[in-house]
RNA sequence: UGGGCUAUCGCCAAGCGGUAAGGCACAGGACUUUGACUCCUGCAUCGCUGGUUCGAAUCCAGCUAGCCCAG
């Protein structure tokens, strides 16, 4: 009955992960078409050689390999376009508006997902995969969820909280049922090479981590120094620009002040970087916009429901209350004081069983005071 | 100009004759599929010149610099 077997284009980055799901999926007896999605690789070979990016960085070499090994179809699909716009665009905006952006969440729903849905769908496929360690299900309401993965040390759920049911009914995530230990056992059946190859890390477009040089050198001009000031308005030295820094940071401040002092509030109106002791960078509420809800359809107003949120990605999470604050604005607060409630930063919801009920970005940190 | 005080790492600051604490900052590393946070490691011969002493950042003298007071 080959005739009836599922299509199903695996995104690959030429990394363990992917590999094993490409893997996995042929196994069970998809119909497997592997995909690499070219979206930023201006590299040279040597540095794309020594890198496994999360976002493909061009490891076209190590993915065909792998599809050659598998013997399943290949091609490489250019989302250069698409990648800018949602995502390095998105990023360099935010930026300057004295936010700190989370591009791997823009990626994967509008390129990684979106884009390469559609392309996939647009060829026959039913589905598409990847190697993300969490695993899709259809909950008793019908609506599908994402939950985090059998290794906890291992969950990418956060990132994916701002896919659609759409997306979320046509994608296969195989990998989110092993431990990263298994998949590399498992990789070893495939490329000895690749199982090798390190888990990637730092923002795929900005390698160096230069993030405020990267902005700068893209939107053509530096931005403008400022001061460093206490919520008082004490004027305690000269940042180099908004873009050096973020809700909670404490080195890079050249501030010697006899203790440990952290940016607590970004100020793009007047250029200015607000400086606080360490318990002022502590909030216990604050709203959140741009909600995609996944788990459930959404709260109404004056419904408040309880979840466990992380306020970024390698949060443990924190016990909140979230209800309806406007139309796709919600108000949040937190049983206790979380760190560093940064605006532009995803604040994702889990239930009890760890399904992602919904997610949001954070526009602010408010007080706490009872709604 | 007279009197007084001070002068230790980029900043703050221990030390009071026995061979330079600590904090901040900074640098490097670890951690990390975002930014951060956190952790580890590193980081001075004591304003200058002489003197006393077995031995001085620590005592003395002069010089230099800064601060304060000054009828």
């Amino acid at each position: 009955m080959s005739n009836t077997k599922k299509k199903v284009v695996v995104g690959m980055s030429g990394g363990v992960d992917s590999s094993v799901a490409a893997y996995l999926l042929k196994e069970a007896g998809y119909d497997v078409i592997g995909v690499t999605m070219q979206i930023w690789q201006d590299e040279d070979e040597e540095r794309q050689q020594s890198r496994a990016g999360c976002c493909g960085l061009s490891a076209v070499d190590d993915a065909r390999r792998v599809a050659t090994k598998l013997d399943i179809p290949y091609y490489v699909m250019n989302f250069k376009l698409e990648f800018k716009e949602k995502v390095i665009d998105y990023f360099i905006d935010e930026y300057l508006k004295g936010r700190t952006p989370n591009p791997c969440i823009a990626c994967n729903r509008y390129v990684k997902w979106e884009s390469l849905l559609s392309r996939s769908l647009g060829i026959g496929a039913d589905y598409i995969a990847t190697g993300h360690y969490a695993r899709i299900e259809k909950l008793p309401g019908g609506r599908y969820s994402i939950r985090t993965s059998k290794t906890a040390a291992k969950d990418q759920t956060y990132a994916l909280y701002n896919l659609t049911q759409e997306q979320l009914s046509k994608t296969l995530m195989p990998v989110g049922d092993y431990t990263k230990e298994e998949i590399r056992e498992i990789a070893n059946h495939i490329s000895v090479r690749i199982a090798k190859k390190p888990d990637s890390q730092e923002i795929c477009f900005v390698p160096d981590k230069d993030y405020a040089g990267f902005i700068e050198e893209s939107i053509q001009r530096t931005m403008p120094q400022g001061n460093f000031v206490t919520a008082d308005g004490e004027i305690l030295g000269r940042h180099k620009g908004i873009l050096h820094y973020t809700v909670g940071q404490r080195k890079g401040l050249g501030l010697a002040l006899g203790h440990p002092i952290f940016v607590t509030q970004i100020r793009p109106e007047t250029n200015e970087v607000v400086i606080g002791e360490s318990e002022d960078v502590f909030g216990q509420a604050l709203l959140a916009d741009r909600v995609n809800w996944m788990s459930i359809a959404g709260i109404q107003a004056g419904e408040t429901i309880r979840a466990r949120a992380k306020i970024r990605y390698s949060h443990p999470g924190a016990y909140c209350s979230v209800e309806k604050e406007s139309e796709d604005v919600i108000r949040v607060i937190f049983d206790e004081n979380v760190r560093a409630i940064t605006p532009g930063q995803a604040i994702v919801f889990y239930d009890e069983d760890g399904f992602v009920l919904g997610g949001g970005t954070i526009m602010k940190a408010i007080q706490s005071s009872c709604s």
